[in-house]
DNA sequence: TTAAAAACCCCCCGTTTAGGGGTTTTTAAA
DNA sequence: TTTAAAAACCCCTAAACGGGGGGTTTTTAA
């Protein structure tokens, strides 16, 4: 018997929901709140599996209450449940720490199935959100770029530049002159095309060469 | 009728795969290969919709090959279908272009149930991996941490600073004296516990404050 | 109303940097 | 064995920076 939390500002909604888990017979909805107001006291009495969480609600928004669950009750699994499908919403409710991502489009069988799936370890998302973090994720992440050509000893020294470092203490931490700290940092921004030690650190960070 | 193109290695496990989809009625198999050497030359020649592509393979290993396949056929949807489960494979996978994970040890129905899922616009990753993955994004992504309590005018400066521009052209952009900027900038590096331009640059960019 | 931030401005001084010009020695490939 | 980078070293100069002072005026929030 799998318990479950339903937070949902449709009245309407909400009811079918609490019907088409109860009847499942796997799943026991020990709370069915219209927004997100008592979410921690509710959590902490009856301390569900997991939680259907709606995102557009008055008082808190549904993100917010995940972070407030997830900060009180880690182990709480949170799944949204709503209508958005924009990267935004999905990105922040990943963020805040939601373990699936259910379009409310999705038919009350599947529904099920998703959860069900979800409660075995398993797909927390509908397909085309799987796809959506896929996709965010692959842009997050991109390709460690063009490398500049630097060489070996440059890029020790781009990354002693973004320490903070000075050439001095560069040198000195290699047994190295600082005029060969010099040359080699008047190389780096000659392969990067920048002009100044702020700029190159920038372009390290922004260009992932770091 | 779904053209599909299939890559593993192990002869048996091929001839299931390929007897499972063309006896669905869905699917045709346009070409079955023992390794990806000819993977360019026969996406060419029949285009499949999708390639059902291993990952450990003599020659060229999977990953590689859906970058070459990516870079020639974008359209091209790739599926691994492998036994590796580490963040590592996944990530590279993702990386490499793969619009979706499946592992083998899912049920032949449940194989065709996420290609049909996949085709559809839908899942194209095991629940499992599909968990991983978000985790892996909550990692990458983590929280844009504690603000420094810098205020709107010290956010714009930085934000001047990681753009490599010195105090004078900071100055002159927003009619404002060389010195105010100086001030500001002090003070930013108060609030960041840092010496120089670089290591707040670098701040910046670490502590995703830009 | 009032006190604290925030934003603004200025001076000094020593250090660091950026850009310009070089030379010599390793290292690795042709 | 030749050759070409890469790495290491040097000098000079002007500009930029960092840290230390000293202030005034707006905003903003109790």
């Amino acid at each position: 018997m799998i318990t479950i939390g339903i937070v949902e500002d449709n009245d309407v909604l909400r009811s079918s929901m609490e019907m088409l888990l109860q009847n499942n017979g796997n799943y026991q909805v020990v709370f069915s709140l219209h927004d997100a107001r008592t979410i921690l006291e509710q959590t902490e009495i009856h301390m569900p599996r997991l939680i259907l969480m709606d995102i557009d609600m008055p008082g808190i928004n549904g993100i917010e209450a995940v972070k407030m669950v997830k900060k009180d009750f880690p182990a709480v699994d949170i799944i949204m449940f709503t209508v958005f499908e924009d990267d935004e919403k999905i990105f922040r409710s990943v963020m805040a720490g939601a373990s699936g991502y259910l379009l409310k489009k999705i038919a009350p069988s599947r529904l099920l199935e998703a959860l069900n799936d979800f409660v075995q370890g398993g797909a927390p998302m509908t397909g085309s959100i799987a796809t959506r973090v896929l996709e965010m994720f692959r842009k997050q992440t991109k390709q460690t770029s063009a490398e500049f050509n630097l060489s070996v000893k440059e890029l020790e020294i781009l990354t002693a530049l973004t320490e903070g470092k000075s050439y001095k203490t560069i040198a000195a931490e290699r047994f190295l002159s600082t005029e060969t700290i010099k040359s080699h940092v008047k190389n780096i921004y000659v392969k990067l095309h920048v002009h100044s030690k702020s700029e190159a650190v920038a372009k390290a960070f922004r260009e992932k060469i770091i």
